[in-house]
DNA sequence: AAGTGCGGCAACCGCAAAAGG
DNA sequence: ACCTTTTGCGGTTGCCGCACT
């Protein structure tokens, strides 16, 4: 467009709030002929706006399939979530929340969750805390552990943007060689590209992400506790600690393997998270994770383990140790 | 009751990328 | 390859309604 063709020039293009009258000559045009182009819209459609107007008005009002109303909790954590990975990017994240769209996502970001997370002490463009927190951290282990909360979970963030990067690159360069069967072409990644929108991939990354740190920062914790001679962990010499992750539509499935020396220190986790964010449960083969955790590492980890998933929305029912995680907000 | 300030949101603006000739 | 047109996007503006004085 280079220089507005259509705000700048035109006398008798009519401009400010849209009347009930031009909405529904709008509305009844599109719905009888398409849109086509929005440039001569206006005229077949006998209105007198531009059909950059035009285009704007039914993208974020007019279009049949846009839910209006107040954001649900789990939308505000989705936007929060996808914002501390995506910044400003409104339409990509307008792509994970069906119904919603960029400017309704855009005008709630600057309006609610902004200031929400100005209140709780986040900077909301780099989703750190306020440097005055980080300043007066000063050696206190409460808040230094919290700051390495914080750390692990930036960590985090820059391992899936990393990754996003990554797989945005593979995904570009084997589209070029996409199979000329038709059956064939309906593998996961193509139903992931052609209905983009209904699955929050990032999500999936995000998640899978951050529990990779989480699993390897209990790894450490466990090793480097095995590692200091004065402070085995319950008489535990050798420890393994491995796990596996599928991502797949509807979230992730961790399944976690902890090996000690005798068969009572082995488990199995596995946890299930989807979008609608409450489903989570671990069974384990002889000790649950959280007892696991506390009993070897105290309570670093499981401030670790409930921090990510107070950050990531999960809500964790996994025995006593650890209760339902609040939501962030 | 009138004036003022503020928040929320629809709409505008301008740039960049994509598409078309 | 280049130019023009169209579309998409993100930042910003300005109007409207509400709360407060």
């Amino acid at each position: 467009m280079g220089k507005s063709t259509c705000f700048a020039a035109a006398s008798g293009i009519k401009r400010g709030p849209w009347t009930p009258e031009e909405d529904r000559k709008l509305l009844a045009f599109i719905q009888l002929h398409g849109h086509g182009s929005w440039s001569t819209l206006p005229q077949k459609a006998g209105l007198k706006r531009c059909g950059k107007s035009c285009r704007l008005r039914w993208r974020n009002y007019l279009r049949p399939d846009i839910k209006r109303g107040n954001f649900s909790l789990h939308e505000d954590q989705t936007i929060i979530q996808l914002h501390a990975l995506l910044g400003n990017r409104w339409s990509a994240i307008a792509a994970h929340l069906p119904k919603r769209t960029d400017n309704e996502i855009k005008n709630y970001w600057n309006t609610h969750l902004k200031k929400r997370l100005a209140k709780i002490g986040f900077d909301p463009v780099t989703h750190k805390p306020k440097t005055a927190i980080l300043g007066s951290a000063n050696g206190d282990p409460k808040r230094l552990s919290n700051l390495s909360h914080i750390a692990q979970w930036e960590s985090a963030r820059l391992q899936a943007e990393a990754r996003l990067s990554k797989e945005s690159k593979l995904h570009k360069s084997s589209a070029h060689q996409l199979p000329q069967d038709p059956t064939a072409s309906l593998t996961h990644d193509h139903l992931h590209h052609e209905f983009a929108p209904l699955v929050p991939q990032c999500l999936d990354i995000l998640r899978a992400s951050a529990w990779e740190s989480l699993i390897s920062m209990s790894t450490k914790s466990l090793s480097s506790a095995a590692d200091a001679p004065t402070n085995h962990i319950n008489g535990l010499d050798h420890v393994s600690f491995g796990y596996h992750h599928d991502v797949h539509e509807h979230g992730i499935n961790i399944i976690s393997n902890f090996e000690g020396p005798t068969s009572d220190h082995q488990f199995s986790g596995m946890m299930e998270c989807d979008d609608s964010r409450a489903m989570s449960s671990m069974t384990t083969g002889s000790l649950g994770l959280n007892e696991l955790i506390g009993q070897h590492c105290g309570n670093e980890c499981s401030e670790l383990f409930e921090a990510l998933q107070q950050y990531m929305g999960f809500e964790v029912e996994v025995g006593d140790a650890w209760t339902s995680s609040e939501q962030l907000l």
